[in-house]
DNA sequence: TCAAAAGTGTTCACCGTACACCCATGG
DNA sequence: CCATGGGTGTACGGTGAACACTTTTGA
């Protein structure tokens, strides 16, 4: 195996980032217009070039930031996508991250400036390039890592009602589920505190706010637990 | 979010293949020595640069077949690294996919050529720059990948015995199984056929050969049915 | 008093797991 | 005849899935 450094090819690596958000028993994504070319006026996820100095976790990170305003959110790596064709302008193959944020956080200024909407999955108008590729298979991952992991909170605001959480892993399965069943579910989990006050927004009896227990939940990782939903 | 093209900066795009074989019960890696700089005479996994005209599936497709004169082999993108100082001569971000071959089917001449060893996974040595963790997450994704898809077979001969199937299974979860509950669950899938022949070279008895039958696979998974070890 | 959502238990089928003995054969 | 690995069944506890009624309260 021959690996000259020298005379191979220079790419251009991009990031692009599928940023999910929950609103309304809906997940959402965030999509800006493309303000340049190509592709000018058409959909698509927000990416950028990766910088110098800087790994693709960072390049995803930043990208997110000017978007959202929001630092420190759960991104992970989808796949990479290398297809000589994908961007008709230049070579250029782009590592696609997900995240999942609380979509009240988001910072409304930034996200108007840059021409980006909050649109529900079920209604993802058609992408650039390979980009509807790229949120079929995050939706894939997110299916299995909430599945594995209390990730799911992520998208929640710190303090949430158990239906809320069962709309929410719904959206993200695109089933129903038996609210009986998923409450006793979570409940042998123990990892969420119940707590005293109640969303009065919902409904006239009112429904009880949860809040997730991360020291709780790494304490009883460390104990051999594993989350299973 | 301002992408332009221009001056943005061009990087060396590499893949490197975690290669897996089953042998003696064992899951081994096929390594090589590295002949070249940096690093030379390290133990690596088998890279090389993207081409203009490839996509990283053909990249990682080529890499092996160089190696082993195998193609049509199952491969998987795991990750992408990208950490600016990953390399030392160069920044090079490096797309890292696993693969699962028969052991036996491989060209022994092309792999001596290019000074490649096949390592159990547990006498695995000290690898260039961030080739343990991509070996790492391989690992973890041939388990996860294995549990919901009957991809295993593709580390056996096409006649396997129950007992090298759990051995396999074994191997890529390096935990024990009870031999009744495994041969249970395998016979409810319900997607090998067994054959009238014996396997004579590991016991005195012998035991029966299986093969697994992907059309009937295939066509079960049409009607719903779901893989799960 | 009624509409709307919240909250709560039981039953049953199936699955996972633990566990031990006989079989066939070559040497 | 014996050593070696091959092959097989049962019992039990736990889990997942189906299923309906009562509670609260604001309007």
């Amino acid at each position: 195996m021959i690996n000259s450094y020298q005379g191979q090819t220079q790419i251009l690596v991009a990031v692009d980032c599928i940023i999910f958000g929950f609103h309304n028993d809906e997940l959402k994504l965030l999509l800006v217009k493309r303000d340049f070319e190509p592709e000018k006026g058409k959909w698509s996820l927000v990416g950028g070039f990766l910088q110098p100095n800087e790994t693709s976790d960072d390049a995803a990170n930043r990208v997110l930031l000017q978007l959202t305003g929001l630092d420190d959110v759960y991104m992970r790596q989808v796949n990479t996508f290398t297809d000589p064709n994908r961007d008709p302008v230049e070579r250029t193959i782009s590592i696609a991250y997900y995240a999942l944020i609380n979509l009240e956080d988001h910072n409304e200024e930034l996200r108007k400036k840059n021409s980006a909407h909050w649109v529900a999955l079920a209604d993802v108008p058609e992408l650039i390039f390979d980009h509807a590729e790229m949120v079929k298979m995050a939706i894939k991952e997110i299916q299995y890592k909430t599945s594995i992991q209390p990730v799911g909170f992520e998208l929640l605001p710190p303090k949430f009602t158990m239906r809320q959480l069962q709309k929410l892993y719904e959206a993200i399965y695109q089933e129903d589920i038996d609210k009986r069943n998923f409450t006793k579910k979570i409940n042998k989990l123990d990892i969420l505190v119940k707590l005293e006050e109640k969303d009065m927004s919902s409904s006239r009896k009112g429904s009880f706010l949860f809040e997730f227990d991360k020291e709780k939940y790494e304490a009883k990782v460390q104990n051999g637990f594993s989350f299973k939903l």
